[in-house]
DNA sequence: GTAAACACTCCAGCGACTATAGATATGAGG
DNA sequence: CCTCATATCTATAGTCGCTGGAGTGTTTAC
């Protein structure tokens, strides 16, 4: 038996992260202790492990929960859950196009140190005319 | 004189997001019709374009506000300036690198397509144990 | 004059937490 | 058993940068 305390040392969720996961139904609601404590088994320990890592790879709450029911399921195909992490990292790769187009037009714009005024700072210029862009964004 | 609707038509800022950014301090209150609605002149045209360019480059508020500030400023010089931009590209490249190491995680979990089952499929187990991975996240 | 289009304010919601406030419970030492 | 520090409880509000809706009033074109 784990207070919701023990949980948060072993898993490093925080407290009200917990209860928060609770609320959202990635957990269930667990026992309660006399005084209406949580008292967690070992399963909810490693459940809030996985949906901790799950997070740390950056899935979303819903994509959790969805991998948490299909989990639930071990004699069932696993496409869905394939499916899942697919197109997490499809849009983990988005991201990171798109910050590298940002990243190469802020190279550009802050390539101007040096002894200037605002007046002609070409930060301040670059910022007000995106036609001096070399992309979208 | 542009009504909100002009304003928004030619910077491509929705309506809500004008106000917002007036309740934010990015530009000011402009003057208003008879019937109470907001008239812009282009001076603040220029200045939405501004806040656009700047946001799509992903400056925080913040940073805006204070590079608005400067800018009214012409004749002080523009280190200021510089040092918001290149500390924005500085978080922008620490979040591309964040990025990578979850795309070659991720990479690597999904590599296990087929046909199997939840109970031996290798995303699931890998989300359950971060002793998988190759690096911290 | 009338109708469509536009704008107003206020307020709620998103995602994923985080942080208070004020009350109650638990557990270890005496 | 009592005290007291620590832990936990609920409920609510705040974070960021918007976005949408309800309900009402204004402007404009015909
Ligand atoms: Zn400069
Ligand atoms: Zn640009
Ligand atoms: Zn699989
Ligand atoms: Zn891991």
């Amino acid at each position: 038996m784990y207070s919701i305390g023990d949980l948060s040392r072993r898993t490093g969720v925080k407290i009200p992260t917990i209860r928060y996961y609770e609320q959202m139904g990635l957990i269930e609601a667990p026992e309660r202790s006399e005084g209406n404590q949580r008292r967690y088994e070992k399963r909810e320990l490693e459940r809030l492990a996985f949906i901790r890592h799950a997070r740390d790879l950056g899935l979303s709450i819903e994509a959790i929960r969805d991998l948490l029911a299909l989990s639930e399921h071990p004699e069932r195909p696993c496409g869905e859950a394939d499916r899942i992490a697919t197109e997490h990292l499809a849009s983990v790769r988005e991201k990171i196009a798109r910050l590298r187009k940002l990243e190469s037009e802020l190279e550009r714009i802050v390539a101007c140190h040096g002894d200037h005024t605002i007046g002609d700072c070409y930060v301040i210029r670059a910022l007000a005319d995106h036609s001096m862009c070399e992309s979208e964004h």
